[in-house]
DNA sequence: CGACTACTATGACGGCGGTCATAGTCGACG
DNA sequence: CGTCGACTATGACCGCCGTCATAGTAGTCG
């Protein structure tokens, strides 16, 4: 959250993210992210050579490294890992966020897949190793629960799927029921799987 | 699909859905949504006197009574409809496109949130209503097969969030395995839910 | 001191995009 | 025929945006 610190190219590609995170990358403007970052105009062209499109880049691969970054810190938070568990604390970063400060902004990656995915190939696979980086992170740590590798990589492909849809259908809303019904619902679906049962049925009544 | 017929007003109103599906709201510039709709270009001011955002407001508005309607069509393709039946159809239309027209695409609505949802209140709206439009043709579709309406509305919001989400991830891999995923692992917590029985499992092995 | 590199500062340029203004076509109707 | 309304056609305007060019500062090393 803080802008201070770090050198200035970094807090450009974090204000990148924040800015693209609110209206996609056409609303994030060259001028706008260095008043953002409070960074000189001039500094863009000297460490971002390759331009927007490069800024754009990192700025995707930043939130990658932090949205992997920050299923560590779910897991070291949660008094008994579970999978249903890391879920609901990777849903209440959001749910967190638009009650305190409002639906303002969605996910940066999935505003510049929106943006840029047909028309720059090498955004779009940052995008893409962005989610992959994600989801290596909450699939590793569903094994280290106990879960299958195979289930572990699919249950976290659904969960970043069913994520980053309820964010968008809160934005969209402005309503976080959205992503409360997506943890409840998915809840026991995944923790089935930690037990090495049958994928269907966890806990008998 | 068809650009042809109808007047030239739907065809503009189809069109700039089509181009807000592949690069966002900023990519689909006026003149090209005249030139894609065939359309002269100086009907755009006779027709939408509120601008490009009344012409994004309808596209979004379009888009979401096309998904509502496709529901319906969904169901009367269906041998016999089950929840993970409706869902299935509903992804194979999106691994249909990927597999033949390529990861052009997304969903307009998605598309029109990421860009619009802070700063145009209207297109916000639009988007949300579409939504609405589309979750209420799914939940009502799950209780007419016999799901609580309650359970209805929750799980059409799962589907709704997982398949958008699993949109997003496939159109960044370029890959449709995000979309089988969601599929094949929220079947059978769909189906359990018609039986009536216990909201976590539904056939004993 | 001089030179060199890292970084900053600012103005200009070219293109694009939404919108407006103005005029033109065409059919219907009296 | 005249007029009116619906629609089409085009060019111009203005602002924004990414990029480039050029120059300036500052710290460092020889």
């Amino acid at each position: 959250m803080t802008v201070s610190e770090r050198g200035p190219r970094e807090r450009m590609v974090f204000s990148a993210a924040q800015l693209i995170r609110r209206g996609g990358v056409s609303a994030a403007g060259m001028r706008d992210v260095a008043e953002h970052a409070g960074a000189p105009r001039g500094s863009l062209q000297h460490y971002f050579p390759g331009g927007k499109e490069q800024l754009v880049n990192e700025a995707v691969g930043w939130a990658g490294r932090y949205a992997a970054g920050r299923v560590a810190r779910f897991l070291a938070a949660l008094p008994v890992p579970t999978p249903s568990g890391l879920f609901g604390e990777m849903v209440r970063q959001w749910t967190d966020e638009y009650e305190t400060s409002g639906f303002a902004g969605g996910c940066p990656v999935a505003a510049a897949t929106a943006d840029c995915a047909e028309r720059v190939d090498s955004t779009r696979q940052a995008a893409s190793a962005a989610f992959a980086q994600w989801h290596g992170a909450v699939a590793a740590a569903l094994a280290d629960m106990g879960v299958t590798p195979e289930r572990a990589s699919a249950l976290a492909t659904l969960m970043l799927s069913s994520l980053e849809g309820a964010i968008l259908l809160a934005r969209a809303e402005q309503d976080i029921r959205p992503l409360t019904t997506v943890t409840r619902e998915l809840a026991p679906l995944l923790d089935a799987a930690v037990t090495g049962n049958s994928p269907r049925c966890s806990t008998p009544p």
